[in-house]
DNA sequence: ATCGTTTGTCTAGTGGATGAACAAAGTTTA
DNA sequence: TAAACTTTGTTCATCCACTAGACAAACGAT
């Protein structure tokens, strides 16, 4: 049984106050009467709320605006520096911090880059960041409203990262250790959940709310927007799909399948795919993404069809999802959005031949806007939207 | 920009009326005193609405109950004949109807089976099968509150079927036909996400919230619960996981993919493959699911291995649905259920090799309960849910 | 018989939304 | 330039739904 009650009469207050919120962060500058207006509220609700908001430091008045043929309207602002949030990409081998204001702005960032490292040693660099984004934010009513983390791993529903393969972490509940340390709230995600949302909320998934989001880096990480929410599924496992079978009785995979797709799509297949064949670029350098990139970028005819070929199997994978989810968009992100180019083409040209017609109805396949950022800013706007959540009963500013 | 409001006051009433009804409804019989402890809402507030419920014949009052060391509670009961629902089950060659009151309960029932029919022949069928189970509901206060129909195939939002291959069926809105012709509530949906809404609300998947749903006839269907809500994708075309490629370069499917799971794992294949291994039943009698089934149940060992190789295949598309959406619980249903002891053990030996072990964690196969009723007794419970969503505001009983 | 308990109703009170009136500050029109 | 209309935002009386608490009815326990 649901202990879920719908109930008493001061829900509503909390409700429109966050309607009206919402409406002045969406549409800012605005008066309060066209926010009475396009909320459906009485203006006399919405003149009281406002001025709670006020109060609250979350708006701010700049005094009359232009007439349009009457009074001149009062005009209100979000007040996007009443407090700040820190969001953290947490990569294989690098940190990328960023501090956001609440409408999710970039103000600072910082970027550690380092291989194998132990987890001490990570969680080092990590303090140091956050400390450092600490230190760079200006004064405001709220301060610093919490700090969220996204982890190439799969996170439980309270916080603890379970596995972390790539990072090679087991079981750690980072979100205690850090609501410890720094005694704020907390938000641990998986990667490509945070990257999904990132993406929704400032880059090229605006405007849709079923969106696939593939986050192509040494594996593959899925973020899966249905309804407009983030689905998890039942223990916040799910988007595993870089270990979805696209071939039976194909390659081994260390998570102990077969035929994974993370095996035949990411960065990890195109660097197998290059030594196999031979390819070098400087020589004693070992390969990487970023020289294949540049012989690719010099026209080398081979590396290119590597490239193609990953693009090809991502088709077949996406394919997969499509047929899975009937989403609306579908965004390519991580590393591999650069090789845009040379992916674009073949990843499109399985789709056509392989996805059902009325799938394709509507259906739109995107390169990640934000690029790196997107897990990081993902992250950040989760803790500004749990801080709302929680702050649309009054609280104390400075 | 959503038109979504968050609005008003007696929203509030709505809800808890709701509330009060869906309380009465799980726990009945009830006292008004219990109802109020339960939903955590006041005494009086409680009174308050149950009177109405009553004028609205939704609930009845049973006169005193046993006292519990105070005054005898008066004890209410849901009123599961105020009105009756029909679901309708249109298969590729049958017809099932039900006739439920608004628990759910099977109360009348029709089949008609038919073979290769047009769709003027079929929709004739249609209109008999729910004629007679109109004639043979009681009369009650609401009358029939509304009609569903489970499709085979792909159904837009606006109920109109877009392509139902296995009845030859494109771009028919049955919706507005029946709709027209009985002037009620008609709710079309696809036979998998009935189905699984069948086995959530009456059937195995009671206590579970994310469910995956596989249909298994002569195609895959599946119907997909997240969250404790049927997801429908973007243009309600969501579950064509029977589309899904688990074969690269594999056999050709209509649909215009290769290595399609359907083409693998169905009855569409069992039927194949004992052709192509020249299994013979009856002479001169066409092969069929069901004389499969007698050779299995009868020790043959190479019908038995088909089905156990079904089974496999099962587990492969399974797998991949388990790693996508990390559900709780995964039904298997349809026919094939009826397979279930070859079935059972080479799913599961496949998904134990192939899934992740953190998937593996709180995760339950199961074979339908409902059998073949769970899509036609899933649509009739979709048309009391959107009866009562429309009704707690009050209506007229007669 | 008395006391405590449980149930359900009733009444007064409260919080929050609403509509209308109104003042302030504009623009438009004659 | 004055009069008339518009737009904005506040105030106030009113309404609606929930709540708390009193109360009566009906019961069990001692």
């Amino acid at each position: 049984m649901k202990t879920l009650q719908t109930w008493n009469q001061h829900v509503v207050k909390k409700e429109n106050k966050s309607l009206v919120l919402e409406t002045i962060i969406r549409t800012s500058p605005i008066s309060r009467a066209k926010v009475a207006s396009l909320t459906g509220l009485n203006k006399g609700t919405v003149s009281s709320l406002v001025s709670e908001l006020l109060d609250e430091k979350l708006i701010n008045d700049s005094g009359p605006g232009k007439s349009s043929g009457g009074r001149r309207p009062l005009i209100l602002h979000f007040n996007k520096t009443a407090g700040f949030s820190i969001g953290i990409d947490l990569g294989v081998n690098y940190i990328l911090g960023v501090l956001t204001d609440l409408e999710g702005n970039n103000i600072q960032e910082k970027t550690v880059y380092f291989t194998n490292l132990s987890y001490e040693e990570i969680s080092k660099k990590l303090f140091s960041t956050i400390d450092y984004l600490f230190e760079r934010s200006p004064t405001s009513a709220y301060g610093i409203v919490g700090i969220g983390i996204g982890v190439p791993g799969t996170v439980s529903k309270d916080g603890e990262i379970l596995l972390a393969p790539n990072l090679d972490w087991k079981n750690i509940n980072l979100k205690a250790i850090l609501q410890k340390k720094y005694n704020l709230p907390v938000i641990i995600e998986n990667e490509a959940n945070a990257g999904a949302h990132g993406e929704k909320r400032f880059g090229v998934g605006k405007d849709f709310d079923n969106i696939v989001y593939v986050s192509v880096g040494m594996g593959i990480g899925v973020g899966l927007i249905l309804n407009g929410n983030i689905y998890k599924g039942n223990n916040g496992f799910s988007g595993e799909l870089g270990h979805m079978t696209i071939e039976v009785n194909g390659l081994k995979c260390r998570c102990g399948n077969e035929g994974c797709w993370e095996l035949y799509a990411s960065e990890q297949a195109l660097l197998k795919n290059a030594l196999q064949q031979g390819i070098t670029t400087s020589p004693n350098k070992e390969i990487s993404f970023e020289s294949l990139y540049k012989l690719a970028e010099n026209g080398d005819k081979e590396t290119i069809k590597l490239f193609e070929q990953i693009g090809d199997y991502l088709g077949v994978g996406i394919n997969n999802i499509i047929n899975t989810f009937n989403p609306q968009q579908v965004i390519i992100g991580n590393r591999i959005a650069s090789a845009q180019k040379w992916i674009q083409e073949p990843l499109k040209k399985r789709m056509i031949n392989q996805t059902l017609w009325f799938q394709q109805r509507d259906l739109q396949i995107d390169f990640s806007e934000l690029s790196t950022h997107s897990a990081a800013l993902g992250v950040a706007a989760y803790v500004i939207e749990a801080f709302f959540k929680n702050d649309t009963q009054p609280k104390n500013a400075i």
